[in-house]
DNA sequence: TCTAGGGGTCCCGAGAAATGGAACGAGGTT
DNA sequence: AACCTCGTTCCATTTCTCGGGACCCCTAGA
């Protein structure tokens, strides 16, 4: 076992476990002898990684990982272009926005902003998600072979929302109408209360697909609103897609020179 | 040299490095033979610190950053409640708000959000910057002893921009003047255009300290209203110092017990 | 068409680093 | 005082990492 595998093994087994944690729980976490994790996470401090808290000795997610976290795909035209516009129209409809991106199964989320409106849920970038119930997930798993989206959902995962598709047959159902509407819409799915409506576009250039959200509360935002929101995101995204192309755009051409 | 200080000096050194860096470089800004920065970059994209584009060649940041970034500070309490808070006055007041810690001579921002005022400049979580030259780390060096901050700007900094503090001098001026009225004010200093408000403080917990703060544009916000605007933030802190405490009020009995 | 140069990859012997069982320390509880 | 839990340290042994050198691929220029 690599040193490095071991410290990703502990970078990894640290997700979601906010604010700290201590070296018996990683030892027994990655059935790991107490030396060795005792070791690796004093290592990890000592260079930036973690940090140490002396008075609990509890170990936590070092601040070099929070300057390196928000540099995850900015720089890219396509993803500063889609935040900026995002952000306007935050200040426009007073709605929370967002860009989401598919990771197998589960969406994690790249950029957000809470909107003006009472809305308590804001998802912030790094946060982990079930692709499947909500819309900016299906919406990227639209982009997908039909194959390939089997294949991710066999066994079918279980979430106990009663308006998230509970098979794959009523997934592929939802994915289809994403398809044929060019965007897909949830409501009180995997955020309880929280309905959203999302775009999906890749970058031409490298390919990599990513979703673009405006969330906001379930019960005060009606159908027609939410068309309005739908098309306000549509024009967005065409907005952009004029700018910067779209993957299936260039799709054909894409390895071949020229 | 371990593998793990190796992996950090290039995680490090990426830091800035958007949207992407080759083996070449890392070689060179390293002072690293290329087979070593080539298998080195490779280990760390199969383990998921950096992703590969097969295309280019080239190296960027990976997800699994992204997602332990945001988890800095995360799920602490009063960091919690300030973010909270802070999103309610850019609700309230349509500025820009966050949250800023400090890193040596530097601040770091750990929690930002765009305003609905046409400010064009967001500083996202994870982004680095003087503090010196902006109110939010004149607050977190106010907190410091006079004789640990001349250590930490001697020498002094440059830095071209004719409204920050060009010497140590004048530095401390402006953190006598935030120590004295509780809050500081910043315009046009590291950031061209930009004005701020920031308040200061700590966790009694732990000791760490925090800068809330608001920002906006210098040309939009009169005095009178700048003073209203520090005026909430203080309401805030008050608030939250009503709620967990401050260091100062707790800062004597910490190490004994009770 | 050929050559040179730049960017990057892979191999593997030598040397350095990492592992983890055992012993131990500190603090809390009975 | 004894016991338990959490975490630390030591060091013999094992495993891994380093990086020079050879090589590959691609492009530009003569």
């Amino acid at each position: 076992m690599s040193a490095l595998s071991n410290v990703v093994a502990i970078l990894r087994w640290a997700r979601g476990r906010e604010p700290d944690f201590g070296v018996g729980e990683v030892a027994l976490g990655l059935d790991m002898p107490k030396s060795t994790a005792s070791r690796l996470l004093k290592d990890m401090a000592r260079q930036g990684l973690l940090e140490r808290d002396a008075a609990t000795q509890r170990y936590r997610v070092g601040m070099l990982l929070l300057e390196l976290g928000r540099q995850y795909r900015a720089g890219q035209p396509l993803v500063e272009a889609a935040d900026a516009a995002l952000i306007d129209l935050t200040r426009q409809t007073g709605y929370a926005t967002g860009i989401s991106l598919l990771d197998g199964s589960e969406i994690v989320v790249l950029r957000s902003r809470p909107g003006t409106h009472p809305l308590q849920v804001v998802t912030p970038p790094g946060t982990r998600g079930p692709a499947w119930a909500n819309s900016t997930g299906r919406n990227l798993l639209a982009r997908l072979s039909d194959a390939e989206i089997a294949r991710r959902f066999t066994p079918y995962p279980a979430l106990d929302r009663s308006n998230a598709p509970s098979s794959l047959a009523q997934l592929m159902e939802r994915i289809a109408r994403a398809r044929a509407l060019g965007y897909d819409e949830s409501d009180d799915e995997a955020l309880p209360g929280v309905a959203a409506v999302s775009v999906a576009m890749a970058d031409p250039q490298s390919g990599d697909a990513m979703s673009l959200y405006i969330a906001f509360s379930g019960l005060h935002v009606n159908r027609q609103r939410r068309r309005e929101l739908a098309t306000l995101l549509l024009d967005v995204k065409a907005a952009l897609v004029a700018r910067f192309g779209d993957e299936a755009v260039v799709a054909a051409p894409r390895r071949a020179h020229g």
